[in-house]
DNA sequence: TTGTAAGCGTTATCAG
DNA sequence: CTGATAACGCTTACAA
């Protein structure tokens, strides 16, 4: 079929080098003293021959994979996509490779891939979900494997977290817009359930209308789903009711962003008519036109120490502080304007 | 630290079934005739002392890691991103997992993980790079591993390819352009070199303008780069210049997203004063307002083509068709209209 | 149908 | 400092 020419094992330096497999082995990890003669004889065979250790083989001894799994429910997101970069650059500073799942937010799909991971031996996972209910309590139960979730309250013990602080954050947009003029604001949450900060959300929310001294209307907390469709048929909603706030605010930049389209489709201006902001600032906020006014995220720095936590962990340091809280920001863009 | 228990290997199954190790590879691999009785016993013992096979150890005497690698400029991409969905889903589906490589579209990266993805033993490796020049010849040559690179001309022998004719697609979307009464159209490239189809967008768009008699304007092509921000800057230039075309053909969404931006930034209207159209049909071209009419690839098939063909070739079918083409699409949507 | 034993390519223990 | 040799957990001839 094709040309399957044995590749060169520690064997093949050995003899060559006219040392023992042992020696070889001591030069490549530099874990014992090896006379400098005999070491520069073994890399220069190495060299000759182009031999690189098998990393299988070395697994197996050594027990560790050098692998993390990363579950993911969407690739074609720039926050994931953001997270991934961060996780992926900072894995492979520390050796690691990142083994990529995709669950499509599907619950038996990430119930299925955490078992695959653990069975492939991976050494640690990295968990992204924006499902809303607190899932996969037997597997957490069990698991022996350092898990850190991202974005997320931890909904078992012993799970490691990477967020900012979305009360915090909620409630200081809503000021801002308050501040603006705005005493009616819609707030599309993506969820309601603790582990998602949906009641962190609501919180927020309400604590800034309060402190305003605003009314709270029940019918302005609408709950969609991190999709932007959604968003658009629930703004369509309030479109057809004739009754439009003054702002709109998304806990998600794609629902932000379908909620904007959906004024603009039909006919409405931006923020001329209605304010919009988002939430994370992705990329999208500052592709899209009007420009997004949003909430921003740490999301590279949040991967990154998503993983490194994770290194950490398994490297048997002990994690000080298992639940992360970065900080926010505020942008304010094109897409929202003084009322 | 933390409860190590050991692993249940093999071993312990056997032991506890009575019965020889490899009887229960066996069973476990279903390999060879194994009465019923014992296989039953088997399956029972597996069962309740939770044994699940070390793939490590596996790929250790199969030489076969169930690994392929993937190399991608970036993570932040809706076309990488949907082509990942594709790589990821049908892979599982084979039982082969993906290692994620992001070479930020650096060369010396991609060259990096390439030999890195070689020393883990990946089985096979999908190269996406948005590189103009033909690269790591010294790589290419001497691997034994299959190779697919997406959207691009086969730099070498041996490589295998997937992607949609652009020479027609880029005819095909100029014509319609001209078609629609344009006679002054802007084509911002994202490459010149032979095997990113630099050379057939070009002949495309030229021969859809001889086609229709039109003159070529040598200044009406540019060169970019796949990045947003660099059409923005050289469509910038032309709105400077106050000689504008009536349409910007881009053969990238997000240049197109970008040039659009500049335009509109610079108080002109999309598509009243300027037609955009855009290339690949990603998500961003729906999401965007206007909504960015383009010439459509089918990117999850391009993925999918891409993943089926490496592990066909691992399984050691011959690949009667190596380079592949895909159908593409005309997409027109609010960005254009006719002049 | 079942068991024994020889690897797969490393690392690590133990003598020398 | 160096070299045998025993694992690591599994598959697969080869025997029985």
């Amino acid at each position: 079929m094709r040309s399957e020419e044995m590749a060169v094992t520690i064997k093949d330096v050995a003899k060559k080098a006219n040392v023992s497999i042992s020696t070889v082995s001591r030069v490549i990890n530099d874990s014992k003293p090896v006379s400098d003669e005999i070491k520069k004889r073994v890399f220069d065979v190495i060299e000759e021959l182009g031999y690189k250790p098998n990393p299988v083989a070395r697994s197996l001894v050594m027990k560790k994979s050098k692998l993390i799994g990363v579950i993911v429910p969407d690739l074609k997101n720039y926050y994931v996509g953001e997270l991934l970069n961060a996780i992926e650059e900072i894995a492979k500073t520390y050796e690691y490779d990142i083994i990529l799942c995709n669950s499509y937010g599907d619950l038996d799909q990430e119930k299925r891939y955490l078992e695959l991971l653990e069975s492939k031996q991976v050494e640690g996972i990295i968990f992204l979900t924006f499902q809303f209910e607190g899932v996969h309590k037997e597997f957490f139960e069990k698991t022996q494997l350092p898990v850190v979730m991202i974005n997320r309250e931890a909904p078992f013990e012993g799970i490691m977290t990477v967020s900012i602080d979305h009360y915090a954050a909620v409630k200081e947009m809503t000021s801002k817009l308050i501040e603006m003029g705005h005493k009616d604001i819609l707030m599309i949450r993506n969820g309601e359930t603790k582990d998602v900060f949906g009641p962190d959300h609501l919180r927020g929310y309400e604590d800034a209308l309060k402190e305003a001294g605003l009314d709270i209307r029940k019918d302005r907390i609408v709950d969609g789903h991190f999709q932007r469709s959604v968003a658009y048929d629930l703004m369509k909603q309030v479109v057809d009711s004739g009754d439009l706030p003054t702002a709109v605010f998304a806990t998600t930049d794609s629902m932000a962003v379908g909620a904007s389209n959906c004024l603009m489709d039909h006919g409405y201006k931006v923020p001329d008519d209605v304010s919009i902001v988002g939430f994370y600032d992705t990329d999208l906020a500052s592709i899209y036109r009007p420009k997004l006014s949003a909430v921003s995220h740490p999301i590279y720095d949040i991967g990154a120490i998503a993983i490194r936590m994770i290194i950490k962990y398994i490297d048997g340091h002990e994690i000080k502080d298992s639940q992360v809280r970065l900080p926010h920001g505020i942008v304010m863009r094109e897409s929202s304007k003084e009322k």
